[in-house]
DNA sequence: GGCATATAGGATAAAAAGGTCTTACAATCT
DNA sequence: AGATTGTAAGACCTTTTTATCCTATATGCC
């Protein structure tokens, strides 16, 4: 267990997003396509159809609520649901500052405090290109256009 | 602190390596500044001016001989060096590799096992693009070209 | 009203990442 | 040869992230 290598290519997928925030995107995705139908989607629901942990799938719904991206009801048939003018405002961008913040847009990509243009690290031209286009490709991309690929059986939430 | 917005906002930035690897691209960057200079760098001088922790800097540094990117010296005047022909050939892509593997290529962006065009996430295709983008950056940028901006002080290891 | 079924929210636990320390060993210089 | 300066490697500690548990509270239905 001394290969550090080897600890971190199987223990850790490194990539844009907390769990918690890929746990929402999906909950946000499968709430929204239930809304559509009409239905209010409770907890169990949407843990199970995002195979994600009960438990913290609660504290991620919550966080949505918070950031009036769903909204929760209360008691039997209760759940969460979306109104329906918001399925198509919503993006992934708002989603994604409602759990994870908008460090993503701000850090630098070699880890200094923040990235500054005027004290530039050394790959931040390069890097400043590659998180400019993630930021455009989530404030582009809405909710609807993901719930409908999920609607017609082209996209999977989980495996 | 029951605040998940807070807590994720402000205490972690997420961006697309790990800690140790953001340090190694830092590392590298500056032994290979050195050894352009024929000089030999000896660890806590990297720390130094990389601005991270020597013990840790040790073990990535450890990672990166291993991996053929930097050789170690050992004994007084010893220290770590690249050859001068590594100096061109080595991309970052290979530094990245050495430390956090290829998940970065291979991982979903929205958590799900891994990415499978057969069975895309909602966000397969735009993720796809981004991350290809990524994955192309950094096979073409070489450590070179990032030393090379830091010799002239047009950018910087730490702030 | 009373009961069943939801979410809300705080406290707590487990796992992973990040970081340190200590000992061993290698090379160079007197 | 011995002292000194350095890396190698494993054990260990700390912090952050991820996940769970438990109690309170709200709502719908009988
Ligand atoms: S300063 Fe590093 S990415 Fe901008
Ligand atoms: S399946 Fe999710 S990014 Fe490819």
């Amino acid at each position: 267990m001394s290969d550090l290598r080897i600890l971190y290519t199987f223990t850790k997928i490194y990539l844009m997003f907390s769990k918690g925030c890929e746990y929402a995107i999906r909950a946000t995705i499968y709430v929204a396509l239930q809304s559509q139908r009409n239905q209010c989607t409770n907890l169990k629901a949407i843990a199970e159809e995002v195979g994600s942990p009960v438990a913290f799938t609660a504290k991620i719904m919550q966080q949505l609520v918070k950031n009036n991206i769903v909204y929760s009801v209360m008691g039997p048939t209760g759940g969460f649901q979306m109104d329906k003018e918001r399925i198509d405002q919503v993006n992934l961008s708002e989603v994604v500052n409602a759990i994870d913040g908008d460090a993503i847009y701000r850090g630098c990509g070699l880890g200094l405090e923040a990235c500054d243009a005027s004290q530039p690290c050394p790959v931040h031209d390069k890097f400043a290109k590659i998180r400019d286009d993630l930021q455009k490709m989530l404030e582009e991309t809405s909710i609807y256009e993901l719930a409908t690929g999920l609607e017609v059986g082209m996209t999977f939430l989980k495996r």
